[in-house]
DNA sequence: GTCGATGCAAACGTTTTGCACACTG
DNA sequence: CAGTGTGCAAAACGTTTGCATCGAC
């Protein structure tokens, strides 16, 4: 039971589609926010900016990498990392912890945060607006402000479900 | 801005106190369930049961490694994490990922969830209800069951909020 | 030419694992 | 006395950092 999901699929939104994907985002948007904020303006900078608008699901640092590094192999993962940083900072990128594994990262287009699979790590979104209830309560009852987008919530997917309800080897298993 | 909370603390819930607390769960109590599943009652896991439920916030292998260690210096941080891998097939301890930092351990007595500044990594625990739409979306959109307690959600807590209204220096920082 | 950004390699903190030995049942 | 549970040490994993060099401005 070691690594299972490499790879996030996103299973699609019934009806919604793509309302919340990254809404026109442009390399040449991002490079002139960076320019404005004094940064430099350097290849794999833009390699990666390209590969997180490209991937419009959310990714971890190394699978970035590993999209980078299909187009310039000398790209290092810490110039990754240091730049995942740089952008989130400037609010452009934000990541979730999704349970046990590696951070992801993704545009941050707001408006939703996320669901996985603790067996299949499949994604769901959910509109942030279901959170009211909670984020009022923390705000009244502790002045605690909960931001829902800096954590994925961790469940069953239907699919795993019904294989579940199947296969009664289940385990208590995953993490 | 390094190493952050090591010591959880938890904020007391203003009025409820304790409700959720340890619903009277004792050594002997667990220790029974250990031999009717099967399992040796040796000293490392009677001791990790005994932190357990002393420590009734919740806490870290590491934690709880040293709260082990304070009475036997002889037991092994893999020993913890071994038990504790095996208290959770049992459902007596559950895990919840704290954000960045190492995972949270603590009994499983139910019905709250937590959310834990991330600035301070003070949590405030949730009552378990105020899931209700995100489960109901997560439900019957995708089919998908929502664990709340899995994960502790972030935010910032009332005295962060306060001193990063003041202090002005706020970077977006934590992880 | 300056200084921010990069590649590399090594360090980090947490968790997992392989192995030989110890102890419970 | 069988085999689970243990201690130890080392590996694994994701992430961060130090440092010399490179290249955008």
């Amino acid at each position: 039971v070691r690594s299972a999901h490499s790879k996030v699929r996103v299973v699609a939104s019934p009806e919604s589609g793509r309302e919340h994907l990254p809404p026109g985002v442009t390399e040449a948007m991002i490079v002139e926010q960076l320019r404005a904020d004094g940064h430099r303006v350097t290849e794999p900078r833009r390699l990666i900016i390209r590969c997180l608008i490209e991937a419009h699901d959310h990714r971890t640092a190394d699978d970035l990498a590993r999209a980078v590094q299909a187009i310039n192999p000398e790209v290092a993962l810490s110039t990754i990392y240091r730049n995942l940083e740089e952008l989130e900072r400037l609010k452009i990128v934000e990541h979730a912890h999704v349970g046990h594994g590696a951070v992801s990262y993704h545009l941050a287009a707001g408006t939703h945060a996320h669901a996985v699979c603790e067996s299949c790590g499949a994604t769901i979104e959910v509109p942030e607006r279901l959170f009211g209830p909670l984020l009022e309560f923390a705000e009244t009852t502790h002045g605690f402000a909960i931001d829902p987008h800096h954590i994925a919530l961790v469940g069953r997917c239907a699919a795993c479900r019904r294989s579940a309800a199947t296969g009664p080897g289940g385990a208590t298993g995953q993490r």
